[in-house]
DNA sequence: TTGTAAGCGTTATCAC
DNA sequence: GTGATAACGCTTACAA
């Protein structure tokens, strides 16, 4: 087996090999029934020895798009949510064939920025972004070259882009009736600062709130705690006070985390309800609001290449919003022992 | 501001506008000192308006590699540790000015072998593996082409490469000695199946088991449960079994919840240590083989990194194996409250 | 200071 | 059946 050494060999190599032209191995590389088949056999043969492998770059530079890439741009990979939508891309794109660009940001948008500008440069055929603020402007710059770009879990703001959200206003909704339907009627709200989620997440739970009649006190929202030490500290305040609340909503997982704890350590049997589930929800028998991550990437996939299968067709469609259904459980009063 | 309709703007295009030909564009987007400064004023102004972007597939094309991609293939992106992982290489690729390009192989051989085929065609600069298995063949033909490869939490097989390990063995045989130092002797062992990873912690155990002079029944070794479910029917086997473990230990956090659950059911005091540290982990009262997953993905990426500016350079170095460290957490002896 | 020519690896088109 | 040519968008080398 001959192998070169150094870079990559190129048609016109392998076509030396055989005493042949570069088009006639493009050719029958792409089973181009013109090619004699000896000739078909002994390039093919050239090929596999030299470890050839088609340009695909410089194919692409040829071809115009599409380039087989899809972009995508999360804030916060360590988070399991956004891991799982991106693997919800990863399958949908590999089904296409389409391989899977990847980038976080940090909740930075400036970053966010460069990483779709450089996105672009690289010619991908469209890119799924969560984005990390208000300020969106890139993103319709974006289309400008053509580009279509989807929104993740987050709405657009003063631009037009499809976009795929879960229904964070509901799942709030419906799991606070159920803790105003177990008969509390203090409740309290601890959520991570500034996204539109929480936003959403909170509007449900005023919702709730409202549509049971119950009063709320101001006192116990709280929505500065970006992780579950926070929410533990915040929590424990809350419940020290002299009229401690008697059920928690937490607008995600690491404040239910946090509220847990203080509850434990405080003793008392305050109610716990929380939008995300999560491994051990149920051993800490609280309420959660489950959804499928892997469904919002999915989805946003299956839009994206939608638009990229019908670029230059004159009716471009109206963007779209989806809205992903999320489900109550509650693991307090499903069987299972204490504790 | 003037936008072209249809695809990207070319340098020709911009060339065009300012009545200036493309190779001009090119100097004033390379800051060339030799381009006068109105003439680059009004080329930057142009490109601007048109929305132009370099086409970084020509560039690349032309300039031959790096191409600034660096692959990334891992089994399982569902799964904390993969996810940390690819954080890992995002952080240290995006600091480099590089993109990441990610696959999930399911652990399927096959779907990686095609993978790996895929990014080479598109002249990545490097590729971090995960390796589904112990046939690792196509990931040293990878290397025909100079594309270098790096292999993350699992060493190569019948192959030359780079890898980055976590202290499986040291880890699992440390957790294991501090449950016989605890005065523990009828210990058991439950774990995933096959991996090599799951190997490790098991040589580790069986190790500490050794060291202590302990015997080991082999009916308390159970290695086939790939979730939190098959493993809390297991250990619930072993605790109803006449002489059941005192303490469990587990190759990885699924073990170690669905054992936990057994625990609770059944009533028993056995104490419980696993591989994996994770969220609640406190809580249940476990003792824990602790590591950073993205260090892993951080030093296969620096490792990589490293490869792809000695290429072409005539003494390349041997493989290079890198362990990083684990550390063991007692949570039972910790101070808290019991759950 | 700017332009022309050539070529990166591939493929569409036309010629033989 | 196969080859020569040109072009995709860019940049190095050389001219002007």
């Amino acid at each position: 087996m001959t192998v070169s050494r150094g870079s990559a060999p190129t048609m016109r190599q392998v076509g030396a090999q055989v005493g042949v032209s570069a088009m006639t191995v493009s050719r029958a590389l792409h089973d181009d029934p013109r090619v004699a088949p000896r000739t078909r056999e002994r390039i093919l043969t050239a090929a596999r020895e030299l470890g050839y492998r088609r340009n695909e770059l410089a194919r692409s530079l040829r071809l115009g798009r599409p380039s087989g890439m899809l972009g995508l741009v999360v804030t916060n990979l360590a988070n399991p949510f956004y891991s799982q939508l991106a693997l919800g891309v990863e399958n949908l794109a590999a089904a296409h064939g389409m391989r899977l660009v990847l980038s976080n940001t940090a909740d930075d948008v400036d970053r966010e920025r460069r990483i779709v500008h450089d996105l672009v440069s690289w010619r991908v055929d469209g890119i799924i972004v969560v984005p990390a603020g208000v300020d969106q402007s890139h993103l319709d710059l974006a289309r400008l070259n053509d580009v279509p770009v989807v929104l993740a879990a987050r709405p657009p703001v003063g631009i037009e882009a499809d976009c795929v959200l879960l229904d964070d206003f509901g799942g709030a909704r419906d799991a606070t009736s159920d803790l105003l339907a177990a008969g509390h009627r203090r409740l309290a709200f601890l959520g991570p600062p500034a996204a539109w989620t929480s936003a959403e997440r909170m509007r449900g739970f005023r919702a709730a709130l409202g549509a049971a009649n119950a009063s709320l006190d101001e006192s116990l929202v709280r929505c500065d705690q970006r992780d579950a030490e926070a929410a533990e500290r915040v929590a424990a305040e809350l419940l020290a006070m002299p009229a401690p609340p008697t059920a928690i909503f937490c607008a995600n997982s690491r404040n239910a985390i946090g509220a847990f704890r203080a509850v434990r350590g405080m003793g008392t049997d305050t109610e716990l309800s929380c939008f995300d589930d999560f491994e051990l929800a149920d051993v800490l028998r609280l309420t959660v609001v489950t959804y499928d991550p892997r469904a919002v990437g999915a989805e946003a996939a299956r839009l994206l290449v939608g638009r990229i299968a019908r670029i230059g067709h004159s009716a471009q469609a109206r963007p779209q919003r989806t809205v992903l259904p999320t489900t109550v459980i509650n693991y307090r009063q499903r069987a299972g022992a204490r504790l």
